[in-house]
DNA sequence: ACATCAATTCGATAGTTGTCGAAACGTCGA
DNA sequence: TCGACGTTTCGACAACTATCGAATTGATGT
């Protein structure tokens, strides 16, 4: 195969990210801990690539522990790190948070209102 | 104010489930346990109403333990439990996966395709 | 009243983890 | 080459928590 782009994909269809049992326990533990969950939402309100030392101005942090969280948020498969020299740009991977959101409405209760 | 109900509400309408920050980080860290998780599951799979020894059985664990995941899922407001006599009946309360599930959603990037 | 059973509470233990300072690493500019 | 800076790794500590056995509470049936 030279080279050949098998797909050009024009408007990008948004493949839907299947989860197993343990990603889904793996993000939803890394979404347990406040200040990691503060670091998504501020991740995710920023344009994405949020630079690392924006997010180390955001939470009240040492970098220590940021880059643990970042790590922690990177292998659990919820954002990407790109490096740029010098620099780390957050970005959330997408899919991953959609996928989980459907699987957590897919255990809402059918009937049973209170009853 | 006499005795009038201000609504007879006769379908029901499903109302929206509002969560605060606390209550969020509280919900997902209810949800971080694998086990704790699984219960949930099992909750929501069965017919609403589960029985607390049918739990027992599904999960493998010690009474104590089911216990304590059973008061943390509850203290979370994900599930309700209902006593009848000697037995406990768990159910997952309405409306309140659906709206941590939103809330997540929400935290997708909007564009920013790994850009 | 008593025994039985479901569920909870108590106390203890082992494993996990969030936090940070100090040191190390890699990159960039002078 | 050197120093400054952003980031990561290391080591340690404190706090938290999942787990369970034993004891307790509460309800049910005999």
């Amino acid at each position: 195969m030279p080279t050949r782009k098998p797909e050009p994909t024009p408007t990008e269809p948004p493949k839907p990210v299947r989860l197993t049992r343990a990603q889904r326990t793996a993000i939803l533990k890394a979404l347990s801990d406040p200040k990691r969950f503060e670091l998504l939402e501020t991740i995710a309100r920023s344009q994405c690539p949020l630079g690392c030392t924006a997010a180390h101005e955001a939470l009240s942090i040492a970098p220590a522990t940021l880059s643990h969280h970042i790590k922690e948020l990177q292998t659990s498969g919820l954002i990407d790190v790109r490096r740029e020299g010098k620099f780390a740009f957050l970005s959330i991977k997408p899919g991953v948070l959609e996928a989980l959101s459907t699987y957590l409405q897919s255990l809402s209760p059918a009937g049973c209102p209170t009853r």
